[in-house]
DNA sequence: CGTCATCTTGATTACGCTCAAGCTCCGTGG
DNA sequence: CCACGGAGCTTGAGCGTAATCAAGATGACG
């Protein structure tokens, strides 16, 4: 059963990214339940997606169930951009969000198409750019290492709400090549060794900076 | 001592891919030595690669010397795209090479830019596409497995010298993330298996062809 | 033919996985 | 408002895969 629904483009929404583009403007607002779909793997890939709010997790599938997190994506971020003509990788609402999504074939003036390549361009670059940042990290660092890459790289992102965690540990390990326990396992040392500290266990601020930033690299 | 130098654009050469582009009709033709660098981490990248003959690798290398290779390009890949003003990885001539050169900057017509951006975009896809399967198979992968997928993989690339490992077993190991004894031990583990045979540790055929591609998955 | 780098193999160690049990947090309903 | 239940998280014990340390074997090259 999907909750996917098309939102009124005109509806109410505060600025989530600072300058106007293509998708701002011509795209369909979309809202997602938390856990829902927002394309499959193999489905066939020629739309546009920008988070306006909440969190989209991508993910794949090996044919025996085990899944690599491919990436996670905050409000302001383009997602869904992807090489051949099926999605690679499935994405997901990880919590409820509303998306804007364009299709690239609905264009219609030569100034829209530039300033959509523009920013699909952006966006395809920086995706590579944290595609080669992920390779580096599930190649070469230990697990100790990957739990700090990721809750540095996570405060980064998430700004305002910073040391807020949307995913499960699941999904962390999923992210990072591991396995729950030994990401909770992780989260419990650099407790004690007072690098971080956790309120619940989706909120944690960090308390020595440098010492994580030294283990992230 | 760098052995890096042009070469005149008119010298004989057989083609090594199908069609004239921009980077065929104006880039400059440089050979490198064996093991010579080509472009160094944190480089400005501002020009675009293309192996003419030979093969090369880019890499990483973190503070402490653990190195992840990124990727190895084949005769009519291209390479040296990367998301940032700086290199993010360097590349080295994994043989000796030539690599056709072309500075972005350097571009006079319409036409030809638009025929490069082209190539560009092509090439920053599959660079995606690759560093997508890369993450995958680091991610979740068993070492059987990684070694596995690349002899697979590499057998499609190197068309024509299908079989032929350019790269040391260190090279291997740092782009599966593993060690170099796990690679060694793994390759003997699949010929006790008769999956794959070995003449000489730089070059073997595929034995069972669906074995290997199970493991591949 | 000797030398050195590279590769293979062996023995041992350790990091992260598996299996298993409790605990925490939250939502739900009495 | 509190008791119950269940999902998600943490912790523990033991194991297994891949890393490390250490010899040898192979092969390329002078």
């Amino acid at each position: 059963m999907s909750l996917a629904y098309p939102l009124h483009s005109s509806s109410a929404q505060h600025a989530v990214d600072t300058c106007a583009d293509a998708i701002e403007r011509l795209g369909v607002k979309m809202a997602f339940a938390k856990d829902e779909e927002i394309y499959a793997q193999d489905e066939e890939a020629d739309l546009i997606y920008r988070v306006v709010s909440g969190v989209v997790r991508t993910s794949r599938l090996m044919s025996d169930g085990r899944r690599q997190v491919g990436d996670f994506y905050y409000p302001g971020d383009i997602f869904g951009l992807e090489p051949g003509d099926e999605h690679r990788y499935s994405a997901e609402a990880l919590t409820d969000c509303v998306v804007q999504v364009l299709k690239q074939s609905a264009l219609r003036t030569q100034a829209d198409e530039e300033a959509l390549a523009r920013v699909v361009w952006e966006a395809t670059t920086r995706e590579l750019e944290r595609a080669h940042e992920h390779v580096m990290l599930l190649g070469r660092k230990s697990a100790f290492e990957k739990v700090a890459s990721f809750l540095s790289d996570i405060t980064r992102r998430g700004k305002g709400r910073s040391g807020d965690l949307p995913m499960s540990r699941q999904d962390i390990a999923d992210y990072l090549g591991l396995t729950i326990e030994t990401v909770s396992r992780t989260i419990s040392k650099l407790q004690n060794q007072a690098i971080i500290e956790f309120e619940g266990c989706r909120h944690f601020k960090i308390c020595n900076d440098a010492a994580l930033a030294r283990l992230a690299e």
